[in-house]
DNA sequence: CCCCAGGGCCATA
DNA sequence: TATGGCCATGGG
């Protein structure tokens, strides 16, 4: 019996989301299963932990645990629109890449993938800081290790979900704990840093949204020790769902972009830039669709 | 042993 | 403004 019923969006693939969160990488904040994924999630510091699975109508959700035993059910239906993008209408980008003589496959191979995101800004930048220069499987083993010292958990029926540490938490945390699991003096540095800012309200994303456009927002993300280029156009994205995004610099990125061969200087930013400005409204899509090619078998 | 992973900071010139 | 060293670790 589901809890909630979400309507089908219209080129929206469920299967594709839900390869897009596992990708086969050790995410510690949801579990995917063969036809679901498992969501722990705070609402006004209640827990709460869903199960979202495809059904004929659209998406069921099936809520698994409710500490405060109230009724969720627009706050999680409201999350679930914001973090599968499902609101967004992607015919105009189909429509760019099919006219593309190396993305024209794209609508087809990955047809209802949508840009996931992180609507927690604390959960985004600390991801993006953890990545930074490592490889993903190494950053994913990062993340845990934090998230199951410093964060909460439920556990149901034998499986322990966790919740993102909160920023007042960690902003306990000294260099020698994170040291010991395994960070670099940088990264312990950038996430006590970043987790006081937000513990004190000196950074909050709805200030971040307040700032009149991108480049205002860009520039109050790097201004924060810690954020750069990259991983301030990577929160704008999975946070603010800013469509005009460039994870300039990132390496994935550039491997796509060779890998389709495009851009002659992958290291040359102003190619890049000027790559994608055929993809307006839709270069975080583009960002997107080009990281799920480098698991496409016909791309690499 | 080497280089590179979904970077960013800092010192130096 | 540009360049190089540094960081921690794992995989190729």
């Amino acid at each position: 019996m589901a809890d909630i019923t979400i309507p089908k969006p219209l080129n929206f693939s469920f299967k594709e989301c839900l390869w897009f969160l596992d990708r086969n990488y050790d995410d510690c904040l949801y579990k995917v299963t063969d036809t679901s994924v498992i969501k722990p999630l705070l609402i006004d510091g209640q827990k709460v932990i869903f199960e979202l699975r495809e059904n004929a109508e659209g998406m069921a959700v099936e809520l698994l645990y409710n500490e405060s035993g109230g009724n969720h059910a627009d706050t999680i239906t409201a999350y679930i629109h914001d973090w599968l993008d499902l609101e967004r209408d992607l015919s105009g980008f189909y429509q760019l890449l099919a006219q593309h003589n190396a993305f024209g496959y794209m609508p087809d191979e990955f047809a209802g993938l949508r840009l996931i995101g992180i609507p927690d800004v604390f959960e985004a930048i600390c991801w993006c800081i953890i990545g930074q220069q490592i490889n993903l499987t190494f950053a994913y083993k990062l993340k845990r290790s934090m998230v199951e010292k410093y964060g909460e958990s439920i556990e149901l029926d034998g499986e322990v979900h966790h919740f993102f540490p909160k920023p007042e938490v960690l902003a306990e945390a000294t260099m020698e704990d994170l040291k010991n699991l395994q960070f670099s003096r940088q990264k312990a540095d950038y996430v006590i840093h970043v987790a006081k800012l937000i513990s004190t309200g000196e950074f909050s994303k709805q200030e971040l949204q307040a700032l009149p456009d991108r480049e205002a927002q860009l520039k109050r993300l790097i201004s924060v020790r810690g954020i750069g280029e990259w991983t301030a156009n990577y929160v704008l994205m999975k946070t603010l769902k800013d469509m005009n995004c460039i994870t300039i610099g990132d390496t994935g990125l550039n491997s796509a972009l060779d890998a389709h061969g495009l851009v002659k200087n992958k290291k040359d930013k102003a190619e890049v830039r000027a790559f994608f400005d055929d993809f307006e409204g839709w270069k975080s899509y583009l960002v997107i669709y080009l990281w799920r090619s480098l698991a496409s078998p016909d791309v690499k």
